[in-house]
DNA sequence: GCAAAAGTGTTCTCTATACACCCATGG
DNA sequence: CCATGGGTGTATAGAGAACACTTTTGC
């Protein structure tokens, strides 16, 4: 029996017993090199890229759902993980181009010419609920699955083509991560324990794609009293050295309770 | 044949060309005497309260499905509604007393005995996917169904018991107004054409529950520049007489676009 | 000393909020 | 004239944006 019969022999269980005409799809944010990245799937035969995505096990919580398709593809297990829309257009299946569709479903014959059990179940239409994530990128260690040649992040400056409505959906997380920007202390989750200011900056000018003046994010930012003040770094830089700042998870926790009223 | 067996075989019908598993809640938000209504529905037996739901035809787009529900309970055709939040948990259904539970599926045991499809289509788990709308209460015509003793408008000051999770439903509704509240000029759906800045004032201060100062709140809602002014209607009260507003739709539509920026 | 980046300070404008004041109305 | 609510004005505090100034670092 080939690795590929075993999989998709696993698959059939696992599908069965999972609600059907329904998915999760979850748009994972890293951040790296100054710059926002998105977790992206890419299929054999058409080479096009998906969200990573799974389905609702039938006695399992929704929520919990993603955080186990989060597990299954990053490796990381309690991070900011949050519901943002349900997508439920009848054609959304219909928003690539047909060529790949019919190559992407081909593969699928292909997978499971034995299982049309299986075949008949992901054939359906399908509902799915977005769902956003932040990671710490150097924390991550992506993996793919049997249909899928690779796992990558991918700057969100230079987006693949995605097979169905993922492209929507991407946009569409974006945007609410844009707005939740204000609401969110949300460095904790996408930068590594100690960082300096410019890091901070930079991670928000790299999520809202625009410049920030410097002095005052820096106010700001100190003013929210989450950050705690550490040793400076010599950077060997010809330049005044920056301090390190670290979350205090205590008075992070309690921002997040009452949330807070940024803007930019 | 009784009226009833006539509705159910035309549920039979419906149910089975929709997507299982899966349903539309809508939190219909009504204004009325300085209070805050939502729309629900009482059902026989039990006499539990629930939303106004529907399903997804196998061939329509989600959304549409909440329009479809909205005008079915109301009448009403193009209004504000907007998805806010699926619910997804496992035991969503448990979340009301194991007795009323009990009697609500006896209804439905006795209402389909001829027809065990549907017994089986509407015992499954199920997912809900939440809208909420905003409608001038004057110009709705709610009407129940046959398995609902009467649909009618109660204050969200006195929420009957619900059934399932559907407190919770509107709890989260009620959340997503009020943050709305700062990016949408919500009045127009909400109020007669025709209004007086302390209409609107009570209409605000019905959904955040709170009051709030009369100077200030008449030059915010000025500022927007979404009201025009009209002739002063004389009350008859020994005092000032108040002027009357309306919208400026086309104001308000490129309102709508920009997104505004109040808080209160 | 000089360039470059960090950190702090200053100014201006706009908003929110509280409250004061005058106006219209009917008894 | 007076009570009541409508409409406008004003004073204060704080946030945001733009920019100036000082400090630190390695060359």
């Amino acid at each position: 029996m080939t690795q590929n019969s075993n999989a998709a022999l696993f698959l059939e269980k696992k599908l069965l017993g999972s609600l059907p005409g329904l998915s999760i799809d979850c748009v994972i944010f890293g951040y790296k090199n100054h710059e926002l990245f998105i977790l992206l799937l890419q299929w054999k035969h058409d080479n096009m890229w998906s969200l990573p995505g799974g389905f609702i096990h039938k006695d399992e919580d929704m929520d919990k759902a993603a955080y186990r398709v989060l597990k299954e593809r990053t490796g990381l297990d309690s991070i900011f993980l949050s519901q943002f829309h349900t997508f439920g257009n009848r054609d959304r299946i219909g928003k690539e181009h047909e060529n790949s569709l019919k190559k992407r479903q081909l593969l699928l014959k292909e997978l499971y010419k034995n299982q049309p059990k299986i075949i008949e179940w992901l054939n359906k239409r399908f509902i799915t609920t977005g769902y956003f994530a932040l990671v710490d990128i150097n924390q991550t260690n992506p993996k793919p699955d049997f249909m899928t040649i690779q796992c990558a992040w991918q700057s969100i400056k230079s987006i693949p083509s995605t097979i169905m409505d993922h492209r929507e959906i991407i946009e569409k997380a974006l945007q609410q991560l844009r707005i939740q920007l204000n609401y969110l202390p949300v460095g904790l989750s996408l930068l590594p324990t100690k960082f300096t200011m410019q890091d901070l900056q930079k991670l928000y000018e790299a999520i809202l794609q625009k410049k920030l003046e410097r002095s005052n994010f820096q106010r700001k930012m100190l003013k929210l009293d989450v950050l705690v003040r550490h040793e400076k770094q010599m950077t060997g830089a010809a330049n005044k050295a920056p301090y390190l700042y670290s979350f205090n998870q205590e008075k992070y926790d309690l921002l997040l309770k009452k949330g807070i009223g940024l803007s930019f």
